[in-house]
RNA sequence: GCCGAUAUAGCUCAGUUGGCCAGAGCAGCUGAUUUGUAAUCAGCGGGUCGUGGGUUCGAAUCCCUCUAUCGGCUCCA
């Protein structure tokens, strides 16, 4: 007998070798037509794997992450039984789960599929799903999976297996469908109801682009038709979301190809929007003591020599400017720091100087891949909210938790509160990516390290994720369809200081090398924005919005009036506008409405005549009458509320 | 950069298998109306069908080039 303990605490006994799914059925019938997946010891498990010892068991059913996983996982195998009996002989790279759905990787041969062909492909993993296909898995040798597959001649698995441990290699098999996999799967795929294959892209085999790019299928399972309806759902209102959309509707940017791919124009709407930010993290930088410095949009390309990054990213760049003297070369500027150190050197420091924090709203611009152009958030000319630190290694740790705070601050007035904080190291496996010493190298990542842990901020690690230069510290917010970007970064660098040569005086009368924290709570301007757009849905907070407040009139007779009332709204600070088209009140409500204006105001004969405004709240309709002062105290009175 | 797809009026989109001067709604302009909380009515103007080439008696429609955009991959100082 073994003793198996549930996540309430209650411990049962049961036969040694029974299965997962047997205990489901013992506890109740239902139970067992919903779970789907399980976890022995906090591992997730076949649920008709024996079990041999005591231990703790969950149960998962489709709400747990790990039967989600575990569906989707089994449904990318589903999928390419479909493949395979479509399109016989293609060769598989791997098919794992994902966020939402899963994808498999194919190798499709001389043939291609397009969106058209993904209808087929569903209606054929309905069609073997409904066979209720079981998972069998099957132990093999390393020399017997390397057989198997070198007969099929799918040289991606041998290249996979190359890489196992003999001894761990198992098969699972689903109706005519045999793949190498370590699983775990669901019993049959008879619980797979719904699919949808959602979109067809290129991937290199192994995420390696010197690789040969494969197929890859993305597709999303459900168990009952009903949730994939409700995610379609939910994945069209998120892309009303899209900030490209909104950013065209609100009129705050647009791109022209005259002027060039990846280089936004920002229209008067989204400049004030952009520069209220700005002015907000100005204060705040104020109060932080950071200086504010001005450098130019270009520099000598021996500046970027100096500092390292020519050699990185020269080849991928913009191509040097010429001049008129022979060997004179410049670059558009692809980052402040190089700058930022000249200003340090421009004279002599001493240790009680320090820090020294300069910060600039520096436009660069870089060369982006074509490719990888996307919307605001992957742009090639923009603005980065930065600044560099200059202190002696004691300063570090504090100087880096007040950069934490800063980007905690911004993320809190602007309500992100669902970011990622992720500790960005070098890949130690492959130093030839990075500049400096391993020492160095050390004490930067063991900064980053303590500071996050001394303002208690959750963080993810990841390796390889380090600045050529330095560790970082990013943020990572998602947009409207679940993608990761990063937002604020904060970089710990004793590499460009070297580079640089920047020095400072002791109370020994020595000289020392200051370190250099590179920040930018933003990111940058165009990304923020462009994420700020998604997460309101374009119903930006009062204190920021390019426009509170539109005075309507009912008839043109009132124009007068409303004039009188916007002039007052506006000495008051508040940014409002007259609607004096000769249209009607409604369609006047509902275009402004559209335009995400928090506070219409209606004037008519009642209002001209009792010197008030009548109130409608954006999304909450008519809010009653009141004076412009009343109105104009209130909405002050709630712009303060909201920045501090 | 790579794989796949898309590009028709300022915006959102129709335009069957190549065949008369390329359509609609919204926006714009003109006029009527003077409006009470999410679209008043009428008339008018507006398109090198992304670009350049090709096939054809004939191309928005078929083929190629380039540009831009979309979904991924790779990259992201």
């Amino acid at each position: 007998m073994i003793d198996i303990k549930f996540p309430d605490g209650s411990v049962r006994s049961y036969e040694k070798g029974i299965t997962p799914y047997q205990i489901a059925e013992q506890i109740s019938p239902r139970l067992a037509s919903e779970v789907l997946a399980a976890s022995f010891n906090g591992k997730v498990i076949d649920l008709e794997l024996p079990l041999q010892e005591s231990g703790e068991l969950k149960l998962h059913k489709w709400e747990d992450q790990e039967a989600k996983s575990t569906f989707w996982h089994s449904s990318s195998h589903l999928m390419a039984e479909a493949l395979e009996l479509l399109y016989p002989g293609i060769k598989f790279g791997i098919g794992p789960s994902i966020e939402n759905g899963f994808y498999y990787d194919v190798d499709l041969g001389d043939r291609t599929i397009t969106d058209a062909d993904l209808r087929k492909i569903e209606d054929k993993m309905i069609e073997l799903a409904r066979q209720k296909q079981h998972f069998v898995r099957k132990d093999v040798s390393k020399a017997e999976a390397m057989k198997t597959y070198t007969e099929k001649g799918d040289e991606y698995k041998c290249d996979l297996i190359k890489d196992l441990q003999d001894g761990t290699i198992t098969f699972y098999t689903n109706g005519s469908f045999t793949d190498l996999c370590r699983g775990p799967h669901l019993r049959d795929t008879s619980v797979i109801k719904a699919v949808k294959l959602t979109s067809i892209a290129g991937a290199y085999w192994r995420g390696d682009e010197h690789n040969k790019m494969l197929t890859r299928i993305y597709g999303i399972t459900f168990p009952q038709k009903k949730m994939l309806d409700e995610y379609i759902a939910l994945m069209e209102e998120a892309k009303k979301r899209d900030h490209r959309k909104i950013g065209k509707e609100l009129e705050l940017f647009t791109f022209s190809s005259r002027v060039g791919a990846g280089l936004p124009l920002w229209l008067p709407k989204g400049a004030a929007l952009r520069e209220r930010l700005e002015m907000f993290l100005r204060k705040v930088q104020k109060e932080y003591g950071y200086l504010p410095v001005i450098t130019p949009h270009i520099g000598q390309k021996e500046l970027y020599v100096t500092s390292g990054h020519y050699a990185k990213y020269g080849a991928d760049s913009f191509r040097p400017i010429k001049t008129p003297q022979e060997g004179e070369e410049f670059l558009l500027k692809p980052m402040n720091c190089p700058h930022h150190c000249e200003i340090y050197r421009s004279k002599p420091h001493s240790y009680k100087d320090l820090p020294i924090r300069l910060a600039e709203f520096g436009t660069v611009y870089r060369y982006e891949q074509s490719g990888e152009l996307h919307g605001l958030t992957r742009v090639r000319g923009f603005t980065q909210d930065d600044a560099h630190i200059y202190c002696r290694p004691d300063q570090l740790k504090e100087e880096f938790c007040k950069v934490i705070d800063i980007v905690l601050y911004i993320f809190k007035t602007l309500n992100f509160d669902e970011y990622i904080a992720q500790v960005s190291l070098r890949d130690k496996n492959n130093r030839e990516k990075y500049i400096g010493t391993d020492e160095n190298w050390e004490k930067a990542e063991r900064a980053i390290i303590e500071a996050a842990e001394e303002k208690g901020l959750k963080t993810i690690v990841e390796y390889g994720e380090a600045a050529f230069y330095g560790p970082k510290l990013d943020f990572m917010v998602k947009d409207a369809i679940g993608r990761r970007w990063q937002l604020g970064t904060i970089q710990v660098d004793y590499n460009l200081p070297e580079r640089f040569e920047l020095e400072y005086t002791g109370a020994d009368d020595k000289k020392y090398r200051p370190v250099m924290i590179h920040r930018a709570p933003f990111g940058s301007m165009e990304r923020f924005v462009a994420v700020l757009i998604e997460h309101t849905g374009g119903k930006f907070p009062l204190w920021l919005t390019p426009e509170q407040a539109v005075v309507l009139p009912i008839s043109e007779k009132y124009n007068d009036y409303a004039k009188k009332v916007c002039e007052l709204l506006n000495n008051y600070d508040i940014r409002a506008s007259v609607d004096e088209r000769n249209e009607t009140i409604g369609k006047k409500i509902r275009e402004n409405e559209l335009k995400r204006i928090p506070f219409l105001l209606v004037v008519g004969e009642k209002e001209a005549e009792s010197g008030t405004v009548s109130v409608r709240r954006q999304g909450e309709g008519d809010k009653g009458s009141m004076t412009p002062e009343e109105f104009a105290a209130k909405v002050n009175e709630e712009v303060k509320n909201m920045i501090n």
